[in-house]
Order: structure tokens, then C-alpha cells, then sequence
DNA sequence: TTATTATGCATAATTTTCTTATATATTACT
DNA sequence: AGTAATATATAAGAAAATTATGCATAATAA
């Protein structure tokens, strides 16, 4: 992530996030997506998003369809039955993750 | 961070944050309370808690006070006054992190 | 009384996950 | 013609953890 450098670890929660609403994606589109979602404050690197999108792809979480766009080249992903699974535990993850933060940040939050 | 080893980065704000709160606090008393708050769910490596704290220490945002108990030594860490004001932004810069995840990951939260 | 658990700090080696930099190529805009 | 946007990729390095040790004291259980 760019700009906001922050909490390594949500990537893989944001793609397969996206994914799994928009059915397919390639990963030009997942970077615009993120900055359009975010306005501006979350940017992926393409060195970042790229490794991930392939050790997705390595764990079977992900299917890669190779299209063509005139002469460019375009990797569409999408999630496998794996992926939509795994996808369910990032999100539950995250969600731990935001209640504790919250929890230990605001006082408020603590013991319900 | 243990068991639900998520979210590098977030580490720093959590410490801080305790501190802001309890004027002092040592090692052992940190990863106690972190326990404590989230119900035993995010629990803190010494490894990496004892070099962060050494970090915050070397630029300053920490001051250190040994105190002995019976022949046993404990570091009571405080914030200054330079910690203080990284706590404020760390919180921002934490709110807002939760504030884009929410979006990204839930489309209710989207363009508000 | 002796073994285990809890308290308390610390560091080294390794791994994970990023950033930064670089590379290449096509297409659109000015 | 030159720059920006589109599109993918990898290598080098940094950051921030985990895991594995190590040492020592105090309390509790067997």
C-alpha cells in the first residue's frame, strides 16, 4: 500500500473481497478499485498486488483467464470454491481484528 | 502478536494507546492488559514487544524508569511529550485504516 | 521439597509482507 | 512527438512480525 503505509496483512483480505463481488477482476482493476473506494487515501503497489495476485493463484484460491484487449494482455482472476471459503475467513478475521483494536483504543468498546 | 497473528503495523499504536491511558506501564504489564481487552484473543509476543518498546525509546516518544520489586526488575515506560502527540496521530491514522477497510470490505459503508 | 507455572526482560534467526525501483509494452491524449 | 494512462512483472531492500532461545526471580502445586 502507498500513501497510507499501513496494517501489512489486509491485502489479501481486499482481494479477495473485491473478487468475490465483482465475480472478476484483473489487477490494474483491483489498484483503480481500491483508490475509488478509499477516495485516494489507499493505493496498492503494483509490487505488492502482483506477488500476491500469483501466490493466491499458487494456493488455489484463485483462477487466472487470460484475455486480450487489442494487443494488451489482461489477467482476469477469480475465486475458486477455495478462495470463496478463505474469503469467508478474512473477513471474520477482520472483523476480530477491528473489534479488538476498537476495544483496546476506546474504552468505550471494552467488556460487552 | 499470537494466535490471531494479523495486522503488522498496528502494534505500535496499541502500545501507545495503553500508556495514554495509564500513565505507566511495563512490559509484562502491557502484554497482561492487551489479554485482558480482548479476551485472550490478540496476545503479544515478547519478541516483538521488547524491541518496539526499545525502538519508541530511541526516538524518543518513550522515557524509562527502573524500579526493582524484591530483587526483580521492571521497566516502567511513560510517554513524553513527543509520544503524546504521536499517540494522537497513530489513533487518526488507525480510525482512519478501520474507517477504509469498512468501506472496501462492506459496501454499506461506501460514499458517505 | 521439588517441579511447574507465572513473572520479567532480552536478543538472534528467520519469515512474512510490504515499499521502492526497475523493466517492458500498448494505447490515449495534448 | 512526448507524456500520461493502462497493464503486468520481478528484484532488492526494509519493516515488523514470529519463533526460538536464554536468563533469572517468585509463587504455587505435586
Amino acid at each position: 500500500m502507498k500513501s497510507t503505509n499501513l496494517y501489512k496483512g489486509s491485502l489479501v483480505t481486499i482481494i479477495l473481497k473485491l473478487l468475490n463481488e465483482h465475480d472478476k477482476m484483473y489487477g490494474y482493476e483491483i489498484t483503480q478499485k481500491v483508490k475509488e473506494i478509499t477516495k485516494n487515501e489507499l493505493q496498492l503497489t503494483e509490487g505488492a498486488l502482483y506477488p500476491a495476485l500469483h501466490k493466491l493463484k499458487a494456493k488455489g484460491l484463485l483462477d487466472v483467464e487470460i484475455s486480450r484487449i487489442g494487443n494488451r494482455v489482461r489477467k482476469y482472476y477469480r475465486l475458486t470454491e477455495a478462495g470463496t471459503k478463505e474469503t469467508v475467513d478474512k473477513l471474520a478475521e477482520l472483523e476480530s481484528y477491528i473489534k479488538n483494536m476498537r476495544a483496546l483504543v476506546n474504552p468505550k468498546f471494552r467488556g460487552e
